[in-house]
DNA sequence: TATAAAAGATGACGTAAGGTCACTTTCAAC
DNA sequence: GTTGAAAGTGACCTTACGTCATCTTTTATA
């Protein structure tokens, strides 16, 4: 049992911190004192423990009270979610920093009349690539492609197998769409595009159809694929299909 | 000149947006109606775009004002620093980013419940970093197993690919082993092995060692693996070989 | 046991960048 | 001149706490 500030130096969390989390409901202590002191015990500290966890990957304080207040949560689900949000977060300041970096470049070498002219023109190319793209993105993601997609949050070992195959792809991209190893991953692709799911609705299937319509990619939310990725994977597919035995 | 709505569609920035900018004195119009209505200019417009663009790039509003305001900024100085702060969030994100997707690959293999809390136990308050789940973090004893399996809590996409094969062989076990869904797996995991892998060190290398001494498993203890899906993976595999081709 | 000091509690106000009412005034068309 | 649309202002709300200010409880010492 312990009194805040020895709470506070176990898990070095403010003493504020600890009374907003009472307060809010997230993290209550085991009992308080006759003149209401909190007295907090090993299990706070684990529970504590967690929800600094959650935080860290971005969950807000209320969603991290769900969670932890319901008993059947979905886990999967949720940290899906989230890795698509950080992944995209990931990207976009990817695009942020080489906008930076071309700005200091600019101005080491032109010097100071560069300002204005290339702020603005980076400016209209962002607002093209990055603002635009993201209010669009949240538009349809709440209307069409959840319809579209299903199932596509799910934990299926099938979703993260495709995942995967994704990950690869673009991991091994530089050695070119005939390269022998590209060209297996794109068949595991065809062959479990055909084999494991015969539904309509099935996820693959559904990224499959993406992959046709380059367009709709920007609009696909889940799992941010790269457009050169997807052109890659065409490109790919199509040498796959020529050449297949 | 424009009136607040037309500014408002030509610049796509909410009118409230607006009022606050001339509040806080970032960006005025350039005149009033006697009746104290707003009118904006194109100087206005250019000087938005420019506040838009440094805004992305993560300045706030404060930082811009001043920036705007000084005729001498010093903005290949500015300009550095935010590049370090965004390069910085991007690697944040990096590393949180591995650390859901190895949360998502151990609730794919073992099933919800048991293994979320165990794993998000393992953020200590003393690693001001963001938890990177190496084995060195992990409550393991047998170092033998340590040694062997030096990337397997890497978000390698082949890592991937291979959790993603153990989830799918569980999920489709009650098929039996001499289902051909559950060979197409075996088949693709010995492919990998022999295909990907070449070096000792290797991931896939080193698991199919594992699965030939079951003892050993129970000491495996990132992605453990059950007993049954071992011993039904080896009984799949015999049955693979005596029937290749 | 009395008392002083340390520790704890509570409440209020502030943060950034606006969103969302509620209510009032001005503009523009007829 | 009337009227409806558009514009104005002001107040409160949001996150996850930090920072006082004031009051009460606990604890250590005389």
């Amino acid at each position: 049992m312990f009194h805040i500030n020895e709470f506070k130096k176990l898990s070095g969390v403010s003493v504020r911190t600890l009374r907003y989390y009472d307060k809010i409901g997230l993290l209550k202590p085991v009992s308080k004192t006759e003149g209401g002191h909190r007295v907090y015990s090993n299990t706070e500290l684990k529970k504590l423990q967690q929800i600094q966890f959650l935080k860290t990957i971005g969950f807000t304080l209320n969603e991290i009270l769900t969670m932890l207040e319901s008993e059947e949560w979905d886990w999967s689900n949720s940290l899906l979610k989230q890795l698509t949000y950080v992944a995209g977060e990931k990207d976009r300041l990817s695009k942020i920093e080489s906008s930076v970096r071309e700005l200091i470049n600019g101005i080491a070498i032109e010097g100071e009349e560069f300002r204005i002219k290339k702020i603005m023109d980076l400016y209209n190319r962002d607002s093209k690539e990055i603002i635009h793209f993201n209010l669009n993105e949240l538009d349809i993601k709440n209307t069409e492609v959840l319809e579209k997609l299903p199932n596509m949050a799910s934990s299926d070992p099938d979703s993260l197998e495709w995942i995967a195959l994704v990950g690869q792809l673009k991991k091994y991209m530089h050695l070119g769409y005939s390269h022998s190893r590209i060209q297996n991953i794109i068949e595991r692709m065809d062959v479990k595009k055909g084999e494991d799911f015969k539904d309509e609705d099935a996820f693959l299937d559904k990224l499959w159809d993406i992959r046709m319509s380059a367009e709709e990619s920007k609009n696909y939310s889940l799992y941010p694929i790269d457009q050169d990725v997807l052109t890659f994977m065409e490109e790919a597919y199509l040498y796959y299909l020529d050449h297949q035995s």
